[in-house]
RNA sequence: GCGCCGGUAGCUCAGUGGAUAGAGCAGUAGCCUUCUAAGCUAUUGGUCGCAGGUCCGAUUCCUGCCCGGCGCACCA
């Protein structure tokens, strides 16, 4: 809708003014009196053109009502046009429309919004968790916003593929496995409990002590030497130990509800990397330095890189310019999109300079966030064991759910829910200060807010259903009794979200998702508080306003999928 | 030192080259014999880090500075 007015005001513009593409924008009214678009193009020309705002607002209204194909056309949906000082155009989009569009969500359904679909085949990989190391709250911000984007660029028209990358080899695994060796020679492994728990203690203690001791440091080195060479005793301890590592993940995934189409494995790029560096030694950029080889990118800025230690390890950028190869040569994609803490966009940087330099000129993209730290404490680290793991957290939503609704049944989908939505909320590039008291919040602009709008909804239909089923039709001759203030302004909201999804599946910004929900949910409060639905006396208007929340419904619903919420029907 | 990100209400965060800068929490005052009060209504609260510049118009763009965080050779 925004894009059809701004495209004709362009065409206008131009004929009228004859000049070339302006650049102006139709924007939503910042508030509802002043329509529901609004376009600043006369401001901008009015320095162009060199004339009055006002008088140009003047003209172009005149032009959109004078020409008469165009004003039947825009008729249909804008009930009128109005200029304000300094030279805005409003636009108001009239009751008809407002009302035929409960009609076309109800028909399109879960459909609503969903874009056209596109050529080609993205693949989106995140989450990469290593083995070995606690999977803590950081690691669920990736999750989530990982997930959001697979939903959302599926829902925007794309063939996507989600990918997981795990790191299930790297130094943080030769120390892993060296403080079991050192400090844990006798214990019974399978008695212990919690065995991912233990594993990333004994990281961070192995870390410690190799930080403390020059001997320690020595031995570990000779260790991660024969584990390098396929020591076979601790390879058999790798695997065993690996495989506790991804049962804890799976189980994770599955409480959260998300899952990949493929795996990748650090181990095995590894192989394949080592295959390359013959080739990769052809490349005047690649040459050794120090004993070590390195990727000199200095010429572009972007410093150098290490590929492989002077101890002849294959270190994480030479796994990652075979998969980033592997992925087009395998997959069938023409996008690759790498959600990782943007601490590595300096990393990916060099990777993409060191593939486009090899001649793999593909379109890659690394989509960073800022990192999720401790409120009043430093940097959260698997190094340093001061974490939260996502597993306590997990259990504490859902405590904290239990606590507050004792005779709830749905403590898990609340909590969780309440979780990722309080994750989400948050912009890409804003830093996470983790609170624990604010992230269990249940109430306000939360996600069981949201869930809750749902939840009342459904309750609605499910009373509508009982005192006379034929209520709950699909007929849309009463929706034309949809002329409250508060229906109109839910209708308007509703009417949003088509462009919400297409933006988002362009900008990625996964943040605005929420947001919407709240606006939505709040609009349905709203009217909720101001409108009763079933009216026995008015089974017109009863019609009416259950089409319209049968609407909301719909829309909800999708938005929560997307952001990867439940939705509850009973709260 | 170079580079990236942030600095908006007491707190946590949205937002924008333009119309009185928004939300939640916290505070204050109301609303349950009515479809779920995990809700609604009203209200208090802001020199948009500082200083310049561009512009009819800057919180938004540019420059400089201050504060906080992060990244820059053998971790991922």
């Amino acid at each position: 809708m925004r894009r059809m007015l701004e495209k004709i005001i362009q065409k206008i513009v131009i004929e009228l003014f004859a000049l070339e593409q302006v650049d102006f924008a139709v924007d939503y009214a910042k508030e509802e009196k002043f329509g529901d678009y609004a376009t600043n193009v006369a401001m901008i020309l009015a320095k162009k053109v060199g004339k009055n705002p006002m008088e140009i607002a003047e003209t172009l209204k005149k032009e959109l009502s004078s020409l008469e194909e165009l004003s039947s056309f825009l008729s249909s949906f804008l009930s009128k046009i109005e200029i304000v000082a300094p030279g805005y155009i409003n636009f108001y989009l009239s009751e008809k429309f407002l009302q035929d569009k409960v009609a076309e969500i109800n028909s399109a359904k879960e459909n609503f919004g969903t874009g056209e679909k596109r050529n080609g085949k993205t693949m989106v990989e995140y989450s990469q968790p290593n083995t070995h190391k606690e999977f803590h709250i950081g690691h669920l911000r990736n999750v989530f916003i990982g997930s959001a984007m697979v939903n959302i660029l599926k829902k925007g028209g794309q063939d996507v593929i989600s990918a997981n990358y795990i790191g299930d080899t790297g130094t943080h695994i030769a120390k892993c496995l060296w403080g079991m060796t050192k400090f844990y020679k006798d214990t019974n492994l399978d008695a212990i409990e919690n065995k991912a728990e233990f594993l990333g203690k004994v990281y961070a203690e192995a870390v410690a002590a190799i930080g403390d001791k020059p001997e320690y440091e020595d031995e570990f080195k000779q260790l991660q030497k024969r584990f390098d060479a396929g020591d076979k005793q601790l390879v058999e301890l790798w695997e065993k130990t690996k495989q506790w590592s991804l049962d804890e993940f799976q189980e994770i995934y599955q409480e959260l509800g998300v899952e990949f189409d493929i795996y990748f494995w650090e181990s095995e790029e590894e192989q394949a990397g080592k295959k390359m560096v013959v080739d990769l030694m052809k490349q005047d950029f690649i040459k050794e330095s120090q004993g070590a080889i390195i990727a000199d990118l200095e010429d572009y800025n972007l410093g150098i890189l290490v590929l492989i230690r002077k101890d002849g390890g294959i270190l994480y950028g030479l796994k990652d310019i075979p998969l980033a190869i592997k992925k087009f040569s395998e997959y069938g994609i023409d996008r690759s999109i790498i959600v990782v803490d943007i601490r590595q966009g300096l990393y990916f940087k060099q990777i993409f300079k060191i593939l486009e330099l090899i001649g793999f000129k593909e379109k890659m993209q690394h989509i960073g966030y800022d990192f999720v730290s401790l409120k009043g404490s430093e940097t959260m680290s698997s190094r340093k064991g001061n974490i939260i793991p996502a597993k306590f957290l997990m259990e504490k939503m859902i405590e904290k759910v239990r606590e507050k609704f004792p005779e709830t049944k749905i403590e898990k989908e609340v909590g969780l829910g309440a979780l990722r939505f309080y994750m989400l909320k948050y912009s890409a590039q804003s830093k996470i200060e983790f609170d624990m008291g604010e992230a269990i919040r249940l109430d306000g602009a939360t996600g069981p807010y949201v869930q809750y709008a749902h939840a009342r909804i459904c309750s609605i239909l499910r009373k509508a259903q009982e005192t006379n089923a034929n209520l709950v039709s699909t007929d849309n001759n009463s929706l034309s009794l949809l002329v409250h203030e508060k229906e109109m302004s839910l209708i308007k909201e509703l009417n949003k979200f088509p462009e919400l999804v297409a933006e988002v599946s362009e900008s990625y910004e996964v943040h605005k998702l929420p947001y919407f929900a709240i606006k939505l949910a709040d609009k349905f409060h709203s009217f909720y508080n101001a409108c009763k639905v079933i009216d026995e006396e008015n089974l017109e208007l009863t019609k009416a306003r259950l089409s319209l929340i049968i609407a909301t419904r719909i829309v909800l619903a999708e938005t929560l999928d997307l952001i990867g919420v439940s939705v509850p029907e009973k709260m």
